[in-house]
DNA sequence: ATGCACCCTGTAGCAACTAGAGGGTCAAGC
DNA sequence: GCTTGACCCTCTAGTTGCTACAGGGTGCAT
């Protein structure tokens, strides 16, 4: 099944900019081409694509997928990097989660003591403005 | 009270490239300068770089800044402008944590299915690869 | 043969900085 | 008065993960 980058997109939910830029980073390798120079794609290509939209559905960087990727080849390997990355990304996005819980209890806080009026006494502004 | 750019950077949290940065794009008006060319800021500097960065810290977006600085000048208009700014952007925070909320799920459910072994049977691979 | 959808390369743009090169200024100490 | 070191200046380019052109070529149907 010999598919275009077009195809390849559609079947991943990826457009063909994102996968020439995929290939220009090093992420995908440089595919065969057919006679009108069209990048030509395989059942290969597709799996790895895959995986690559999967990972970055679950937040990992572009330099995490290169290094799970790396993983993924050597079948024999302990599996405890993957784990550690895994875990380490998972760490990240908690961190994340507690920093955007205080931004938004203090937002909270400070939109509920604005109570209309002009920009004069906006306790928003107030609450931006010098101490 | 004059102060060169550091000072003015230590006194708000801010790097001297970030004020120039700020200065660049129009978030803060070029200051005077001294006999040497530095730049020299005064106490409105002070407090209009500490609003900004106040804001900052809040998630607002420089955008969004540059707008809350223009309603904070017009002192007798209505602040409903600026309530709206603010609920906005507590609802994109909300709507981010929630996003966050469901990929800490997702990665946590992939991390406790993997029992160690080999890459060849790791779970967190699997989970990526395809279906 | 001509339209249209698709493909190609290459470059520049987004946010919000950060880092560096290559130089000038200023105050203190000797 | 001269050096040393900390600071300042401008300008450019890099970061992340794409996205959006511009200016062309290809492939298929009518």
């Amino acid at each position: 099944m010999v598919m275009t980058i077009g195809t390849l997109g559609k079947a991943t939910g990826t457009k063909a900019e994102t996968i020439r830029y995929y290939e220009k980073i090093g992420l995908l390798p440089p595919p065969s081409r057919s006679g009108g120079n069209y990048r030509s794609y395989g059942e290969a290509e597709l799996g790895r694509l895959s995986f690559i939209r999967r990972a970055r559905q679950l937040g990992f960087s572009l330099d995490q997928i290169r290094a799970l990727l790396e993983l993924s080849e050597d079948r024999g390997r302990d599996c405890a990097t993957v784990d550690a990355l895994a875990r380490g990304h998972l760490a990240e996005v908690e961190r994340k989660i507690a920093d955007l819980t205080a931004l938004q209890r203090e937002l909270a806080a400070m939109i509920a003591s604005c109570h209309g009026g002009t920009v004069g006494s906006c306790r928003i502004i107030e609450a931006l403005g010098p101490c």
